[in-house]
DNA sequence: CGAATGTTTGAAGGTGATCAAATGGGGTGG
DNA sequence: CCACCCCATTTGATCACCTTCAAACATTCG
C-alpha cells in the first residue's frame, strides 16, 4: 500500500497519495518545516504514503517500532490501556502532526493509533530518517522541536486533568481545537468534532454525561452552538476565560 | 558557578564536582548511556557541574533555554503555572534524569525546576550537544530515546490523571518510586520521600489530606509503614495490585 | 422500517474537596 | 537542654462535583 496502485480509489483522491512534501500543504506545520526543496526531496524520497480508513488502526501497542506517521489528511486518537483494560487518550492529532514518538525509547509502540475518519498519512521510516540527520541538520533541529513539543503538550494535558474543573477541561478542549484549525487555515470557531463524545470524555478524564452536560451549559449562557457533531463558537473570547479558570457567578 | 572553586566548600564534597561521566555511577542510566570511553570523555568536556540548594530553582518558566541537565545528586520537581496561577507538578527527577527537554520547542523554558533537596546537576549546553551528534551517533541515537522516555512516562501521568480512583493513584505513585530506587541500587521498599505530602498530591491531582488518607488507610491494611518522610512498603506486590485498579472488598 | 449506536436528560449516590481543628516535628534562641 | 514557634501533617465533619444508573430521544445504516 506504500506504492499507490494504477487502479482507481473509489473515495481518496489519487493525485494526492503521489504528492510530495513541497505540493503539500502541511509542509509548514510537519517535518520538513523549513527545508530547502533540495532537503525536502530528499526528505520525500524515503516517504511512503498510506490510507488509514476510519476506526481502521495504524499501529498497535506492542507493534514493532519501524516508522513515524505525519498525519496527511483526516484525524487520529491515540489511546494507552492500562493492565485492567480501561483506556485513556492521550491525543487527538491533526493534518501536520507527527505519531509515534514515544516508540522510538522501546522499539515498541505504546499506544493505538486509529483513525477518527478516512485519513492519508505519511510514513516515515525512521531508521533512514536518521541516515538523513546526519546530512541534514536543519532537519534533525527540526525533528528535536517537534518532539519537545509534545513533551509541551503532554504536559498542558497534565495540567488540564491535574487541576481543572470539568467546565474548564472542556472549554479548554474546544479552545485548542480552535487555535489547531485555525492554524490549519480553517474558521476557529465553526468547526466539526471529528470525535465522539465518549472520546472527549475519555481524553478529559470525564464521563460521557458530563461532556453533554457542559455541552448544553454552554450553549444555554450563549457561548456556542451545537448540531451534533458541527459545533459554532459563538463567544470564543468567554470560552477563553473560561479555559483560564476565571470563576463565573450564576 | 560552572567551575569548582578552590576554597572548601561547607557542605558538599568538591570532587564530587570535580568528577566525569565515567566516574559517575549515574552514566548507565544517564545521557551518556552504551558511549565507548573516548566519546564519554568528549561530552564530559562540554558537561559543567553545578550545586542547586534545596529548595532554590534550577530554571524559571520563560527563562531562555541553553541547557539541559542531568541530575547528579538529589532530586527535582517541575512545574508548569496555568495563568491563574495554580501549579501543576509534571515529574519529580532522580539521579540519572534529564530536565529541559521541553524547553528545545521554544528556546524557552516551559516549566520551574526545584530542588527538592541539595543537589548537583550536569549543565549540558544544548548547542554544543547538538555539535556532538553529527560525530557521535550512538550519543543521537540516545538522545531520542530519551525524550521519546520522556513522552511515555507523560503518557502514563495522563493515564494516572484521566482516570484511576486516589487510591490506585497514590499506590501506582509508591510503586513508580520503588522501582526507580530499585533501579539505582537503592532498596525498592524502603526509601525516604524527598517530597511534602502537597507536592505529592499536586502532582497526582489530589489534596494534601486525601495523601494523608490514603497513607493512613494503606498503613492500616499492613502494606505499609510510615513515619515522616520514612517509608517502607510492606507488602509491595499487593501494593502493585492496587496500582492496577484490581478492586478491593473492604 | 427496525436495529444499533450515540446522545441527552433526570435522579440518586459516592468520592474526594473543603473547612476546621488537633497533633506532631524540627528549628531557633535562650 | 528546654521552651517556643512555625509549619507540615493528621483526623473529623460536611459539602459539592461529578459519576452512576436509568430512561428517553436522536441519528445512522442495514
Amino acid at each position: 500500500m506504500n506504492q499507490p496502485s494504477l487502479c482507481t480509489a473509489p473515495l481518496l483522491d489519487i493525485s494526492a497519495l503521489r504528492s510530495s512534501c513541497s505540493s503539500c500543504s502541511m509542509h509548514q506545520l510537519c517535518l520538513p518545516m523549513g527545508l530547502e526543496e533540495a532537503d525536502m526531496q530528499r526528505l520525500d524520497r524515503i516517504i511512503g504514503r498510506r490510507r488509514v480508513r476510519r476506526d481502521d488502526t495504524l499501529y498497535r501497542i506492542g507493534d514493532k517500532f519501524s516508522s513515524l506517521y505525519a498525519v496527511r489528511v483526516g484525524q487520529f486518537k491515540t489511546y494507552q490501556a492500562n493492565p485492567d483494560g480501561a483506556q485513556q487518550i492521550t491525543g487527538f492529532q491533526m493534518s501536520g502532526e507527527l505519531l509515534g514518538m514515544d516508540a522510538i525509547s522501546t522499539d515498541t509502540h505504546q499506544c493505538d493509533a486509529v483513525a477518527l475518519e478516512d485519513s492519508e498519512v505519511c510514513e516515515i521510516p525512521f531508521s533512514r530518517l536518521e541516515e538523513l540527520f546526519s546530512d541534514i541538520p536543519t532537519l534533525l533541529r527540526h525533528f528535536h522541536r517537534i518532539m519537545s513539543k509534545e513533551i509541551t503538550r503532554e504536559q498542558s494535558v497534565i495540567l488540564l486533568l491535574g487541576n481543572m474543573r470539568a467546565e474548564q477541561r472542556f472549554a479548554a478542549f474546544l479552545v485548542n481545537l480552535s487555535a489547531r484549525y485555525a492554524a490549519r487555515g480553517y474558521s476557529p470557531t465553526n468547526f466539526q468534532l471529528r470525535m465522539t463524545r465518549e472520546d472527549i470524555g475519555n481524553y478529559l478524564g470525564l464521563t460521557i454525561e458530563s461532556i453533554s452536560r457542559m455541552l448544553s451549559k454552554l450553549k444555554k449562557d450563549g457561548m456556542l452552538k451545537v448540531s451534533n457533531r458541527d459545533i459554532e463558537l459563538v463567544d470564543l473570547a468567554a470560552l477563553k476565560i473560561v479555559a483560564t479558570g476565571a470563576e463565573v457567578c450564576n
